[in-house]
DNA sequence: CAAAAAATTTAGGCTCGACTAATTTTAGCC
DNA sequence: GGCTAAAATTAGTCGAGCCTAAATTTTTTG
């Protein structure tokens, strides 16, 4: 139960669980071991074991057999992590010719390896940009993130025109067919048609018609554009 | 005995060990644990250790009590590990204003986090640089290194003029009075006088008269430059 | 509401990479 | 050539972070 009072250094995997842990919990409540484990692809009992050390940290608040959430320590190290990997990914992207698709594993190695400096300096490059190449959030170096309220393109009902603003998988299949489609953050579509039964959906967007299956439209966030 | 067949990736600490290995084979010689010990800063124990493991993935080879000498293949892991490092510090002064002093740590972490892509990516940024900010020969992506011979500033006879070419420390406190003093690689200076007993050594550089500590020229590497 | 199922934790084991203490080998010297 | 000092290795320990198998707690359900 003994604070972090001296910032120890924090292993590649504690950051890890820290920045999972943040991520899965949007709803606010405690996160449970086994939707961690699945997460980072490791064993329940792995998480157990890690839940304890991070506990001992105190950087998570452990209930036994309830979940766990973050403490204010954690979620600054989450945080810090979320603008890592964001600033680095548009750097990358922005700098040395990585597209979106390619950037995510580059990222997730290197947000372990910057330093504080090399990351200031890249937003600095960068023009401190308040978003990484999938329309994520970059939290500011204080640790502030605006997290936008979106509606997913599937829950847009038809005739409507809506923009994406953000594009919620990191897998570069599906980036690369997003890319190619033209279903990037800034384009503006409108809903033709929903199947129903979580059926794809039909929308126009630069022109051409486009069906979306159900779950990829999930993940492109969007808002209600206005006209322009 | 068994070769290292497909490509296990290393780890850290692996490729810290070879780097250093062949930092200490400049003469050829077999590299003693010791060395390794204090080059690393670890106890004598840990490095017979890892050299057993290292011997068991044919990246060195054992002689007990004699020391290591690298293999092809720990050469090979210990220049990529050069070719990173001094393009990283390369990339990091040219593009996002770090400064020789600065760059060495940065670089130390990275070099164990970039993909083969990203460092790519930064040589053709740069270039293909040949030499990185000290002075010191980035290998190519073939692991072609040409070390040339250079003198130290500290066996130059008095009267005579050289460039400096290449800076043989990676202190920052050092680097940074080399600067301020206009020692740096491509700087001309004459020796005006040598001070009996390893004495500090006189130069003239840019105009201005300098004394240099014996210790700090044996690091200074130089040419006998023509006239130009 | 009790039994089965699911989730979680505990128990015990493994590798990596560090350490200290003790032992063995080599090297230097009279 | 034998003795001592230095260098290297072996022995034994430890924490981090993973694993599987077993035990425990919670949840679901007939």
């Amino acid at each position: 139960m003994m604070a972090q009072s001296a910032n120890e250094p924090l292993t590649r995997s504690v950051e890890d669980y820290l920045k999972g842990i943040y991520r899965l919990s949007s709803t606010g409540l405690p996160v449970s071991t086994s939707d961690i484990a699945e997460l980072l692809g490791l064993s329940a009992p792995s998480v157990s074991g890690m839940i304890r050390r991070l506990s001992d940290q105190a950087l998570v608040e452990h209930v036994p057999y309830r979940g766990v959430l973050l403490t204010a320590a954690g979620r600054r190290v989450a945080i810090r992590m979320l603008r890592r990997h964001r600033l680095i990914e548009a750097y990358l992207v922005g700098f040395l010719d990585y597209t979106w698709d390619t950037v995510h594993d580059e990222a997730e190695r290197l947000e372990h390896a910057v330093s504080e400096v090399l990351i200031e300096r890249m937003a600095v490059a960068l023009g401190n940009p308040r978003f990484d190449p999938h329309g994520d959030p970059i939290p500011d170096s204080d640790g502030r993130i605006d997290e936008l309220v979106y509606t997913p393109l599937a829950e847009i009902p038809g005739g409507e025109t809506v923009e994406i603003r953000r594009v919620a998988t990191s897998q570069a299949e599906r980036l690369r067919y997003l890319e190619t489609s033209g279903l990037i953050p800034g384009t503006r579509v409108t809903v033709t048609r929903h199947q129903p039964f979580r059926g794809p959906i039909t929308v126009s967007a630069g022109g051409r018609e486009q069906v979306i299956g159900h779950e990829l439209a999930l993940q492109l966030l969007c808002v209600r554009s206005e006209a322009r």
